[in-house]
DNA sequence: CTATTATTCTAAGAATCGTTAGAATATAGG
DNA sequence: CCTATATTCTAACGATTCTTAGAATAATAG
């Protein structure tokens, strides 16, 4: 992507065009959200968003080239990563926006995350408050390899794909709260919804790990 | 633009894409940067972006399709302003990605609006603790339009075409501080420029108007 | 009602982007 | 060196976006 002779504003202008453009893609966004969890190889990152693999490379390859990930060789894998985890804060901020200007985001928002025969989600900080207390089983629904690199301290992680079997395992006369990548993961909406029908009381995290973690909160990290 | 049947997830990562393409384009962002000083008529964003009127009238029309911007009518003409503070948080947000990931563009700040011949900009809390000691006279470079639509309170309006013929009437005595749309817009550093050759010390703010504002800080309007 | 001004709409060619197939590269293990 | 695996590169076609010309609309002044 050769940038043309043109006056130092205009440039500069064209410059800033290629940082959105590389968010511009509901791929991108959704790798973008992935890598948010952590660094995925390319061959995770298209299971991950159902891309072809060859898709998937050609995504990061512009992702990469506009600077917003990173990457390592690993033997014969490459991993990719947020270049920062500011790339994450203006992905949010566009989420934001479009939520907020757009009522068709609106609308799917309230039918598939605030669906009325669900509590109310937890805030961070009450969330917070209430494993100070001891007073909730917190499940991490994600894959376990993004509970190995950063959770919420104290969540037990449980994948959605595995919480049939852990249903006898948990305590029933606690709370349990949900989460997983974000406020537009359904990961721990499904896993809310099977726990509600199973008689657990059961609410999930209004946001997901990296909100948590951009808001200061504390991180723990598998050895 | 018709969003296709899709999975509820790819549907909402459509619509971030719409938000994020509205703004990955130069033309666009610089079209949001003038609409972050006011409200500008059709006419008026192309002059001050220097696109073609239709060509102008286009890409409102994709800002407003994403919601970004808003409209009212006045007469036969149409005015357009950014929909909320955020958007422009949003595009500062961008552009600070990109010149912290992209040397290209720390190459080009570097080159016009760092040039080694000046003094180090000032920043927003030096500035307003040296209006408040009453120790330098602020200059608002922009538009005499912008200067009415909202400026910093003891600013006199200058816009940087009539600059030359008000050279007699600013003292000399006191350091002059010049600033205009934000951190990559050059009427400030071009006032500086000529100020500095004309025997003035002056610096520029590091920042424009925009920002002023969204730190919390007054903003004078004129009635 | 007509003329004028400001803006939008429609349509079309040029430019760019997205997807994918096939070839190429890079590393690790025998 | 050979093979397998993971990923990238190249090239092509279709889809989308950009720009602009010409026609249409909307409000105002006479």
């Amino acid at each position: 992507m050769t940038i043309s002779r043109d006056t130092p504003k205009s440039l500069l202008f064209k410059h800033f065009a290629r940082v959105a453009q590389a968010i511009s893609h509901a791929a991108r966004i959704e790798i973008l959200d992935l890598l948010a969890q952590g660094e995925k190889s390319v061959d995770a990152v298209a299971r991950g968003s159902r891309l072809t693999l060859k898709n998937a490379s050609a995504h990061l390859r512009i992702l990469r080239e506009a600077a917003l990930v990173a990457t390592r060789r690993d033997g014969t894998r490459i991993y990719y990563r947020l270049a920062e985890p500011e790339v994450h804060a203006v992905l949010r901020a566009v989420q934001g926006l479009a939520e907020r200007r757009l009522a068709e985001v609106r609308e799917i928002v309230r039918d598939y995350f605030a669906a009325d025969g669900q509590l109310e989600p937890v805030t961070m900080e009450e969330l917070q408050a209430r494993l100070a207390a001891d007073d909730v089983t917190l499940l991490d629904v994600r894959p376990p390899d993004e509970y190995a690199q950063g959770h919420i301290p104290g969540a037990i992680s449980v994948p959605l794909s595995d919480l049939p079997r852990h249903l006898d395992t948990l305590p029933r006369d606690r709370q349990v709260v949900a989460y997983c990548r974000g406020a537009y993961c359904v990961l721990a909406v499904e896993a809310a919804a099977l726990l509600a029908r199973t008689g657990f009381t059961v609410r999930r995290l209004a946001h997901g790990m990296p909100d948590w973690a951009a808001r200061g909160f504390p991180v723990e990290r598998q050895s």
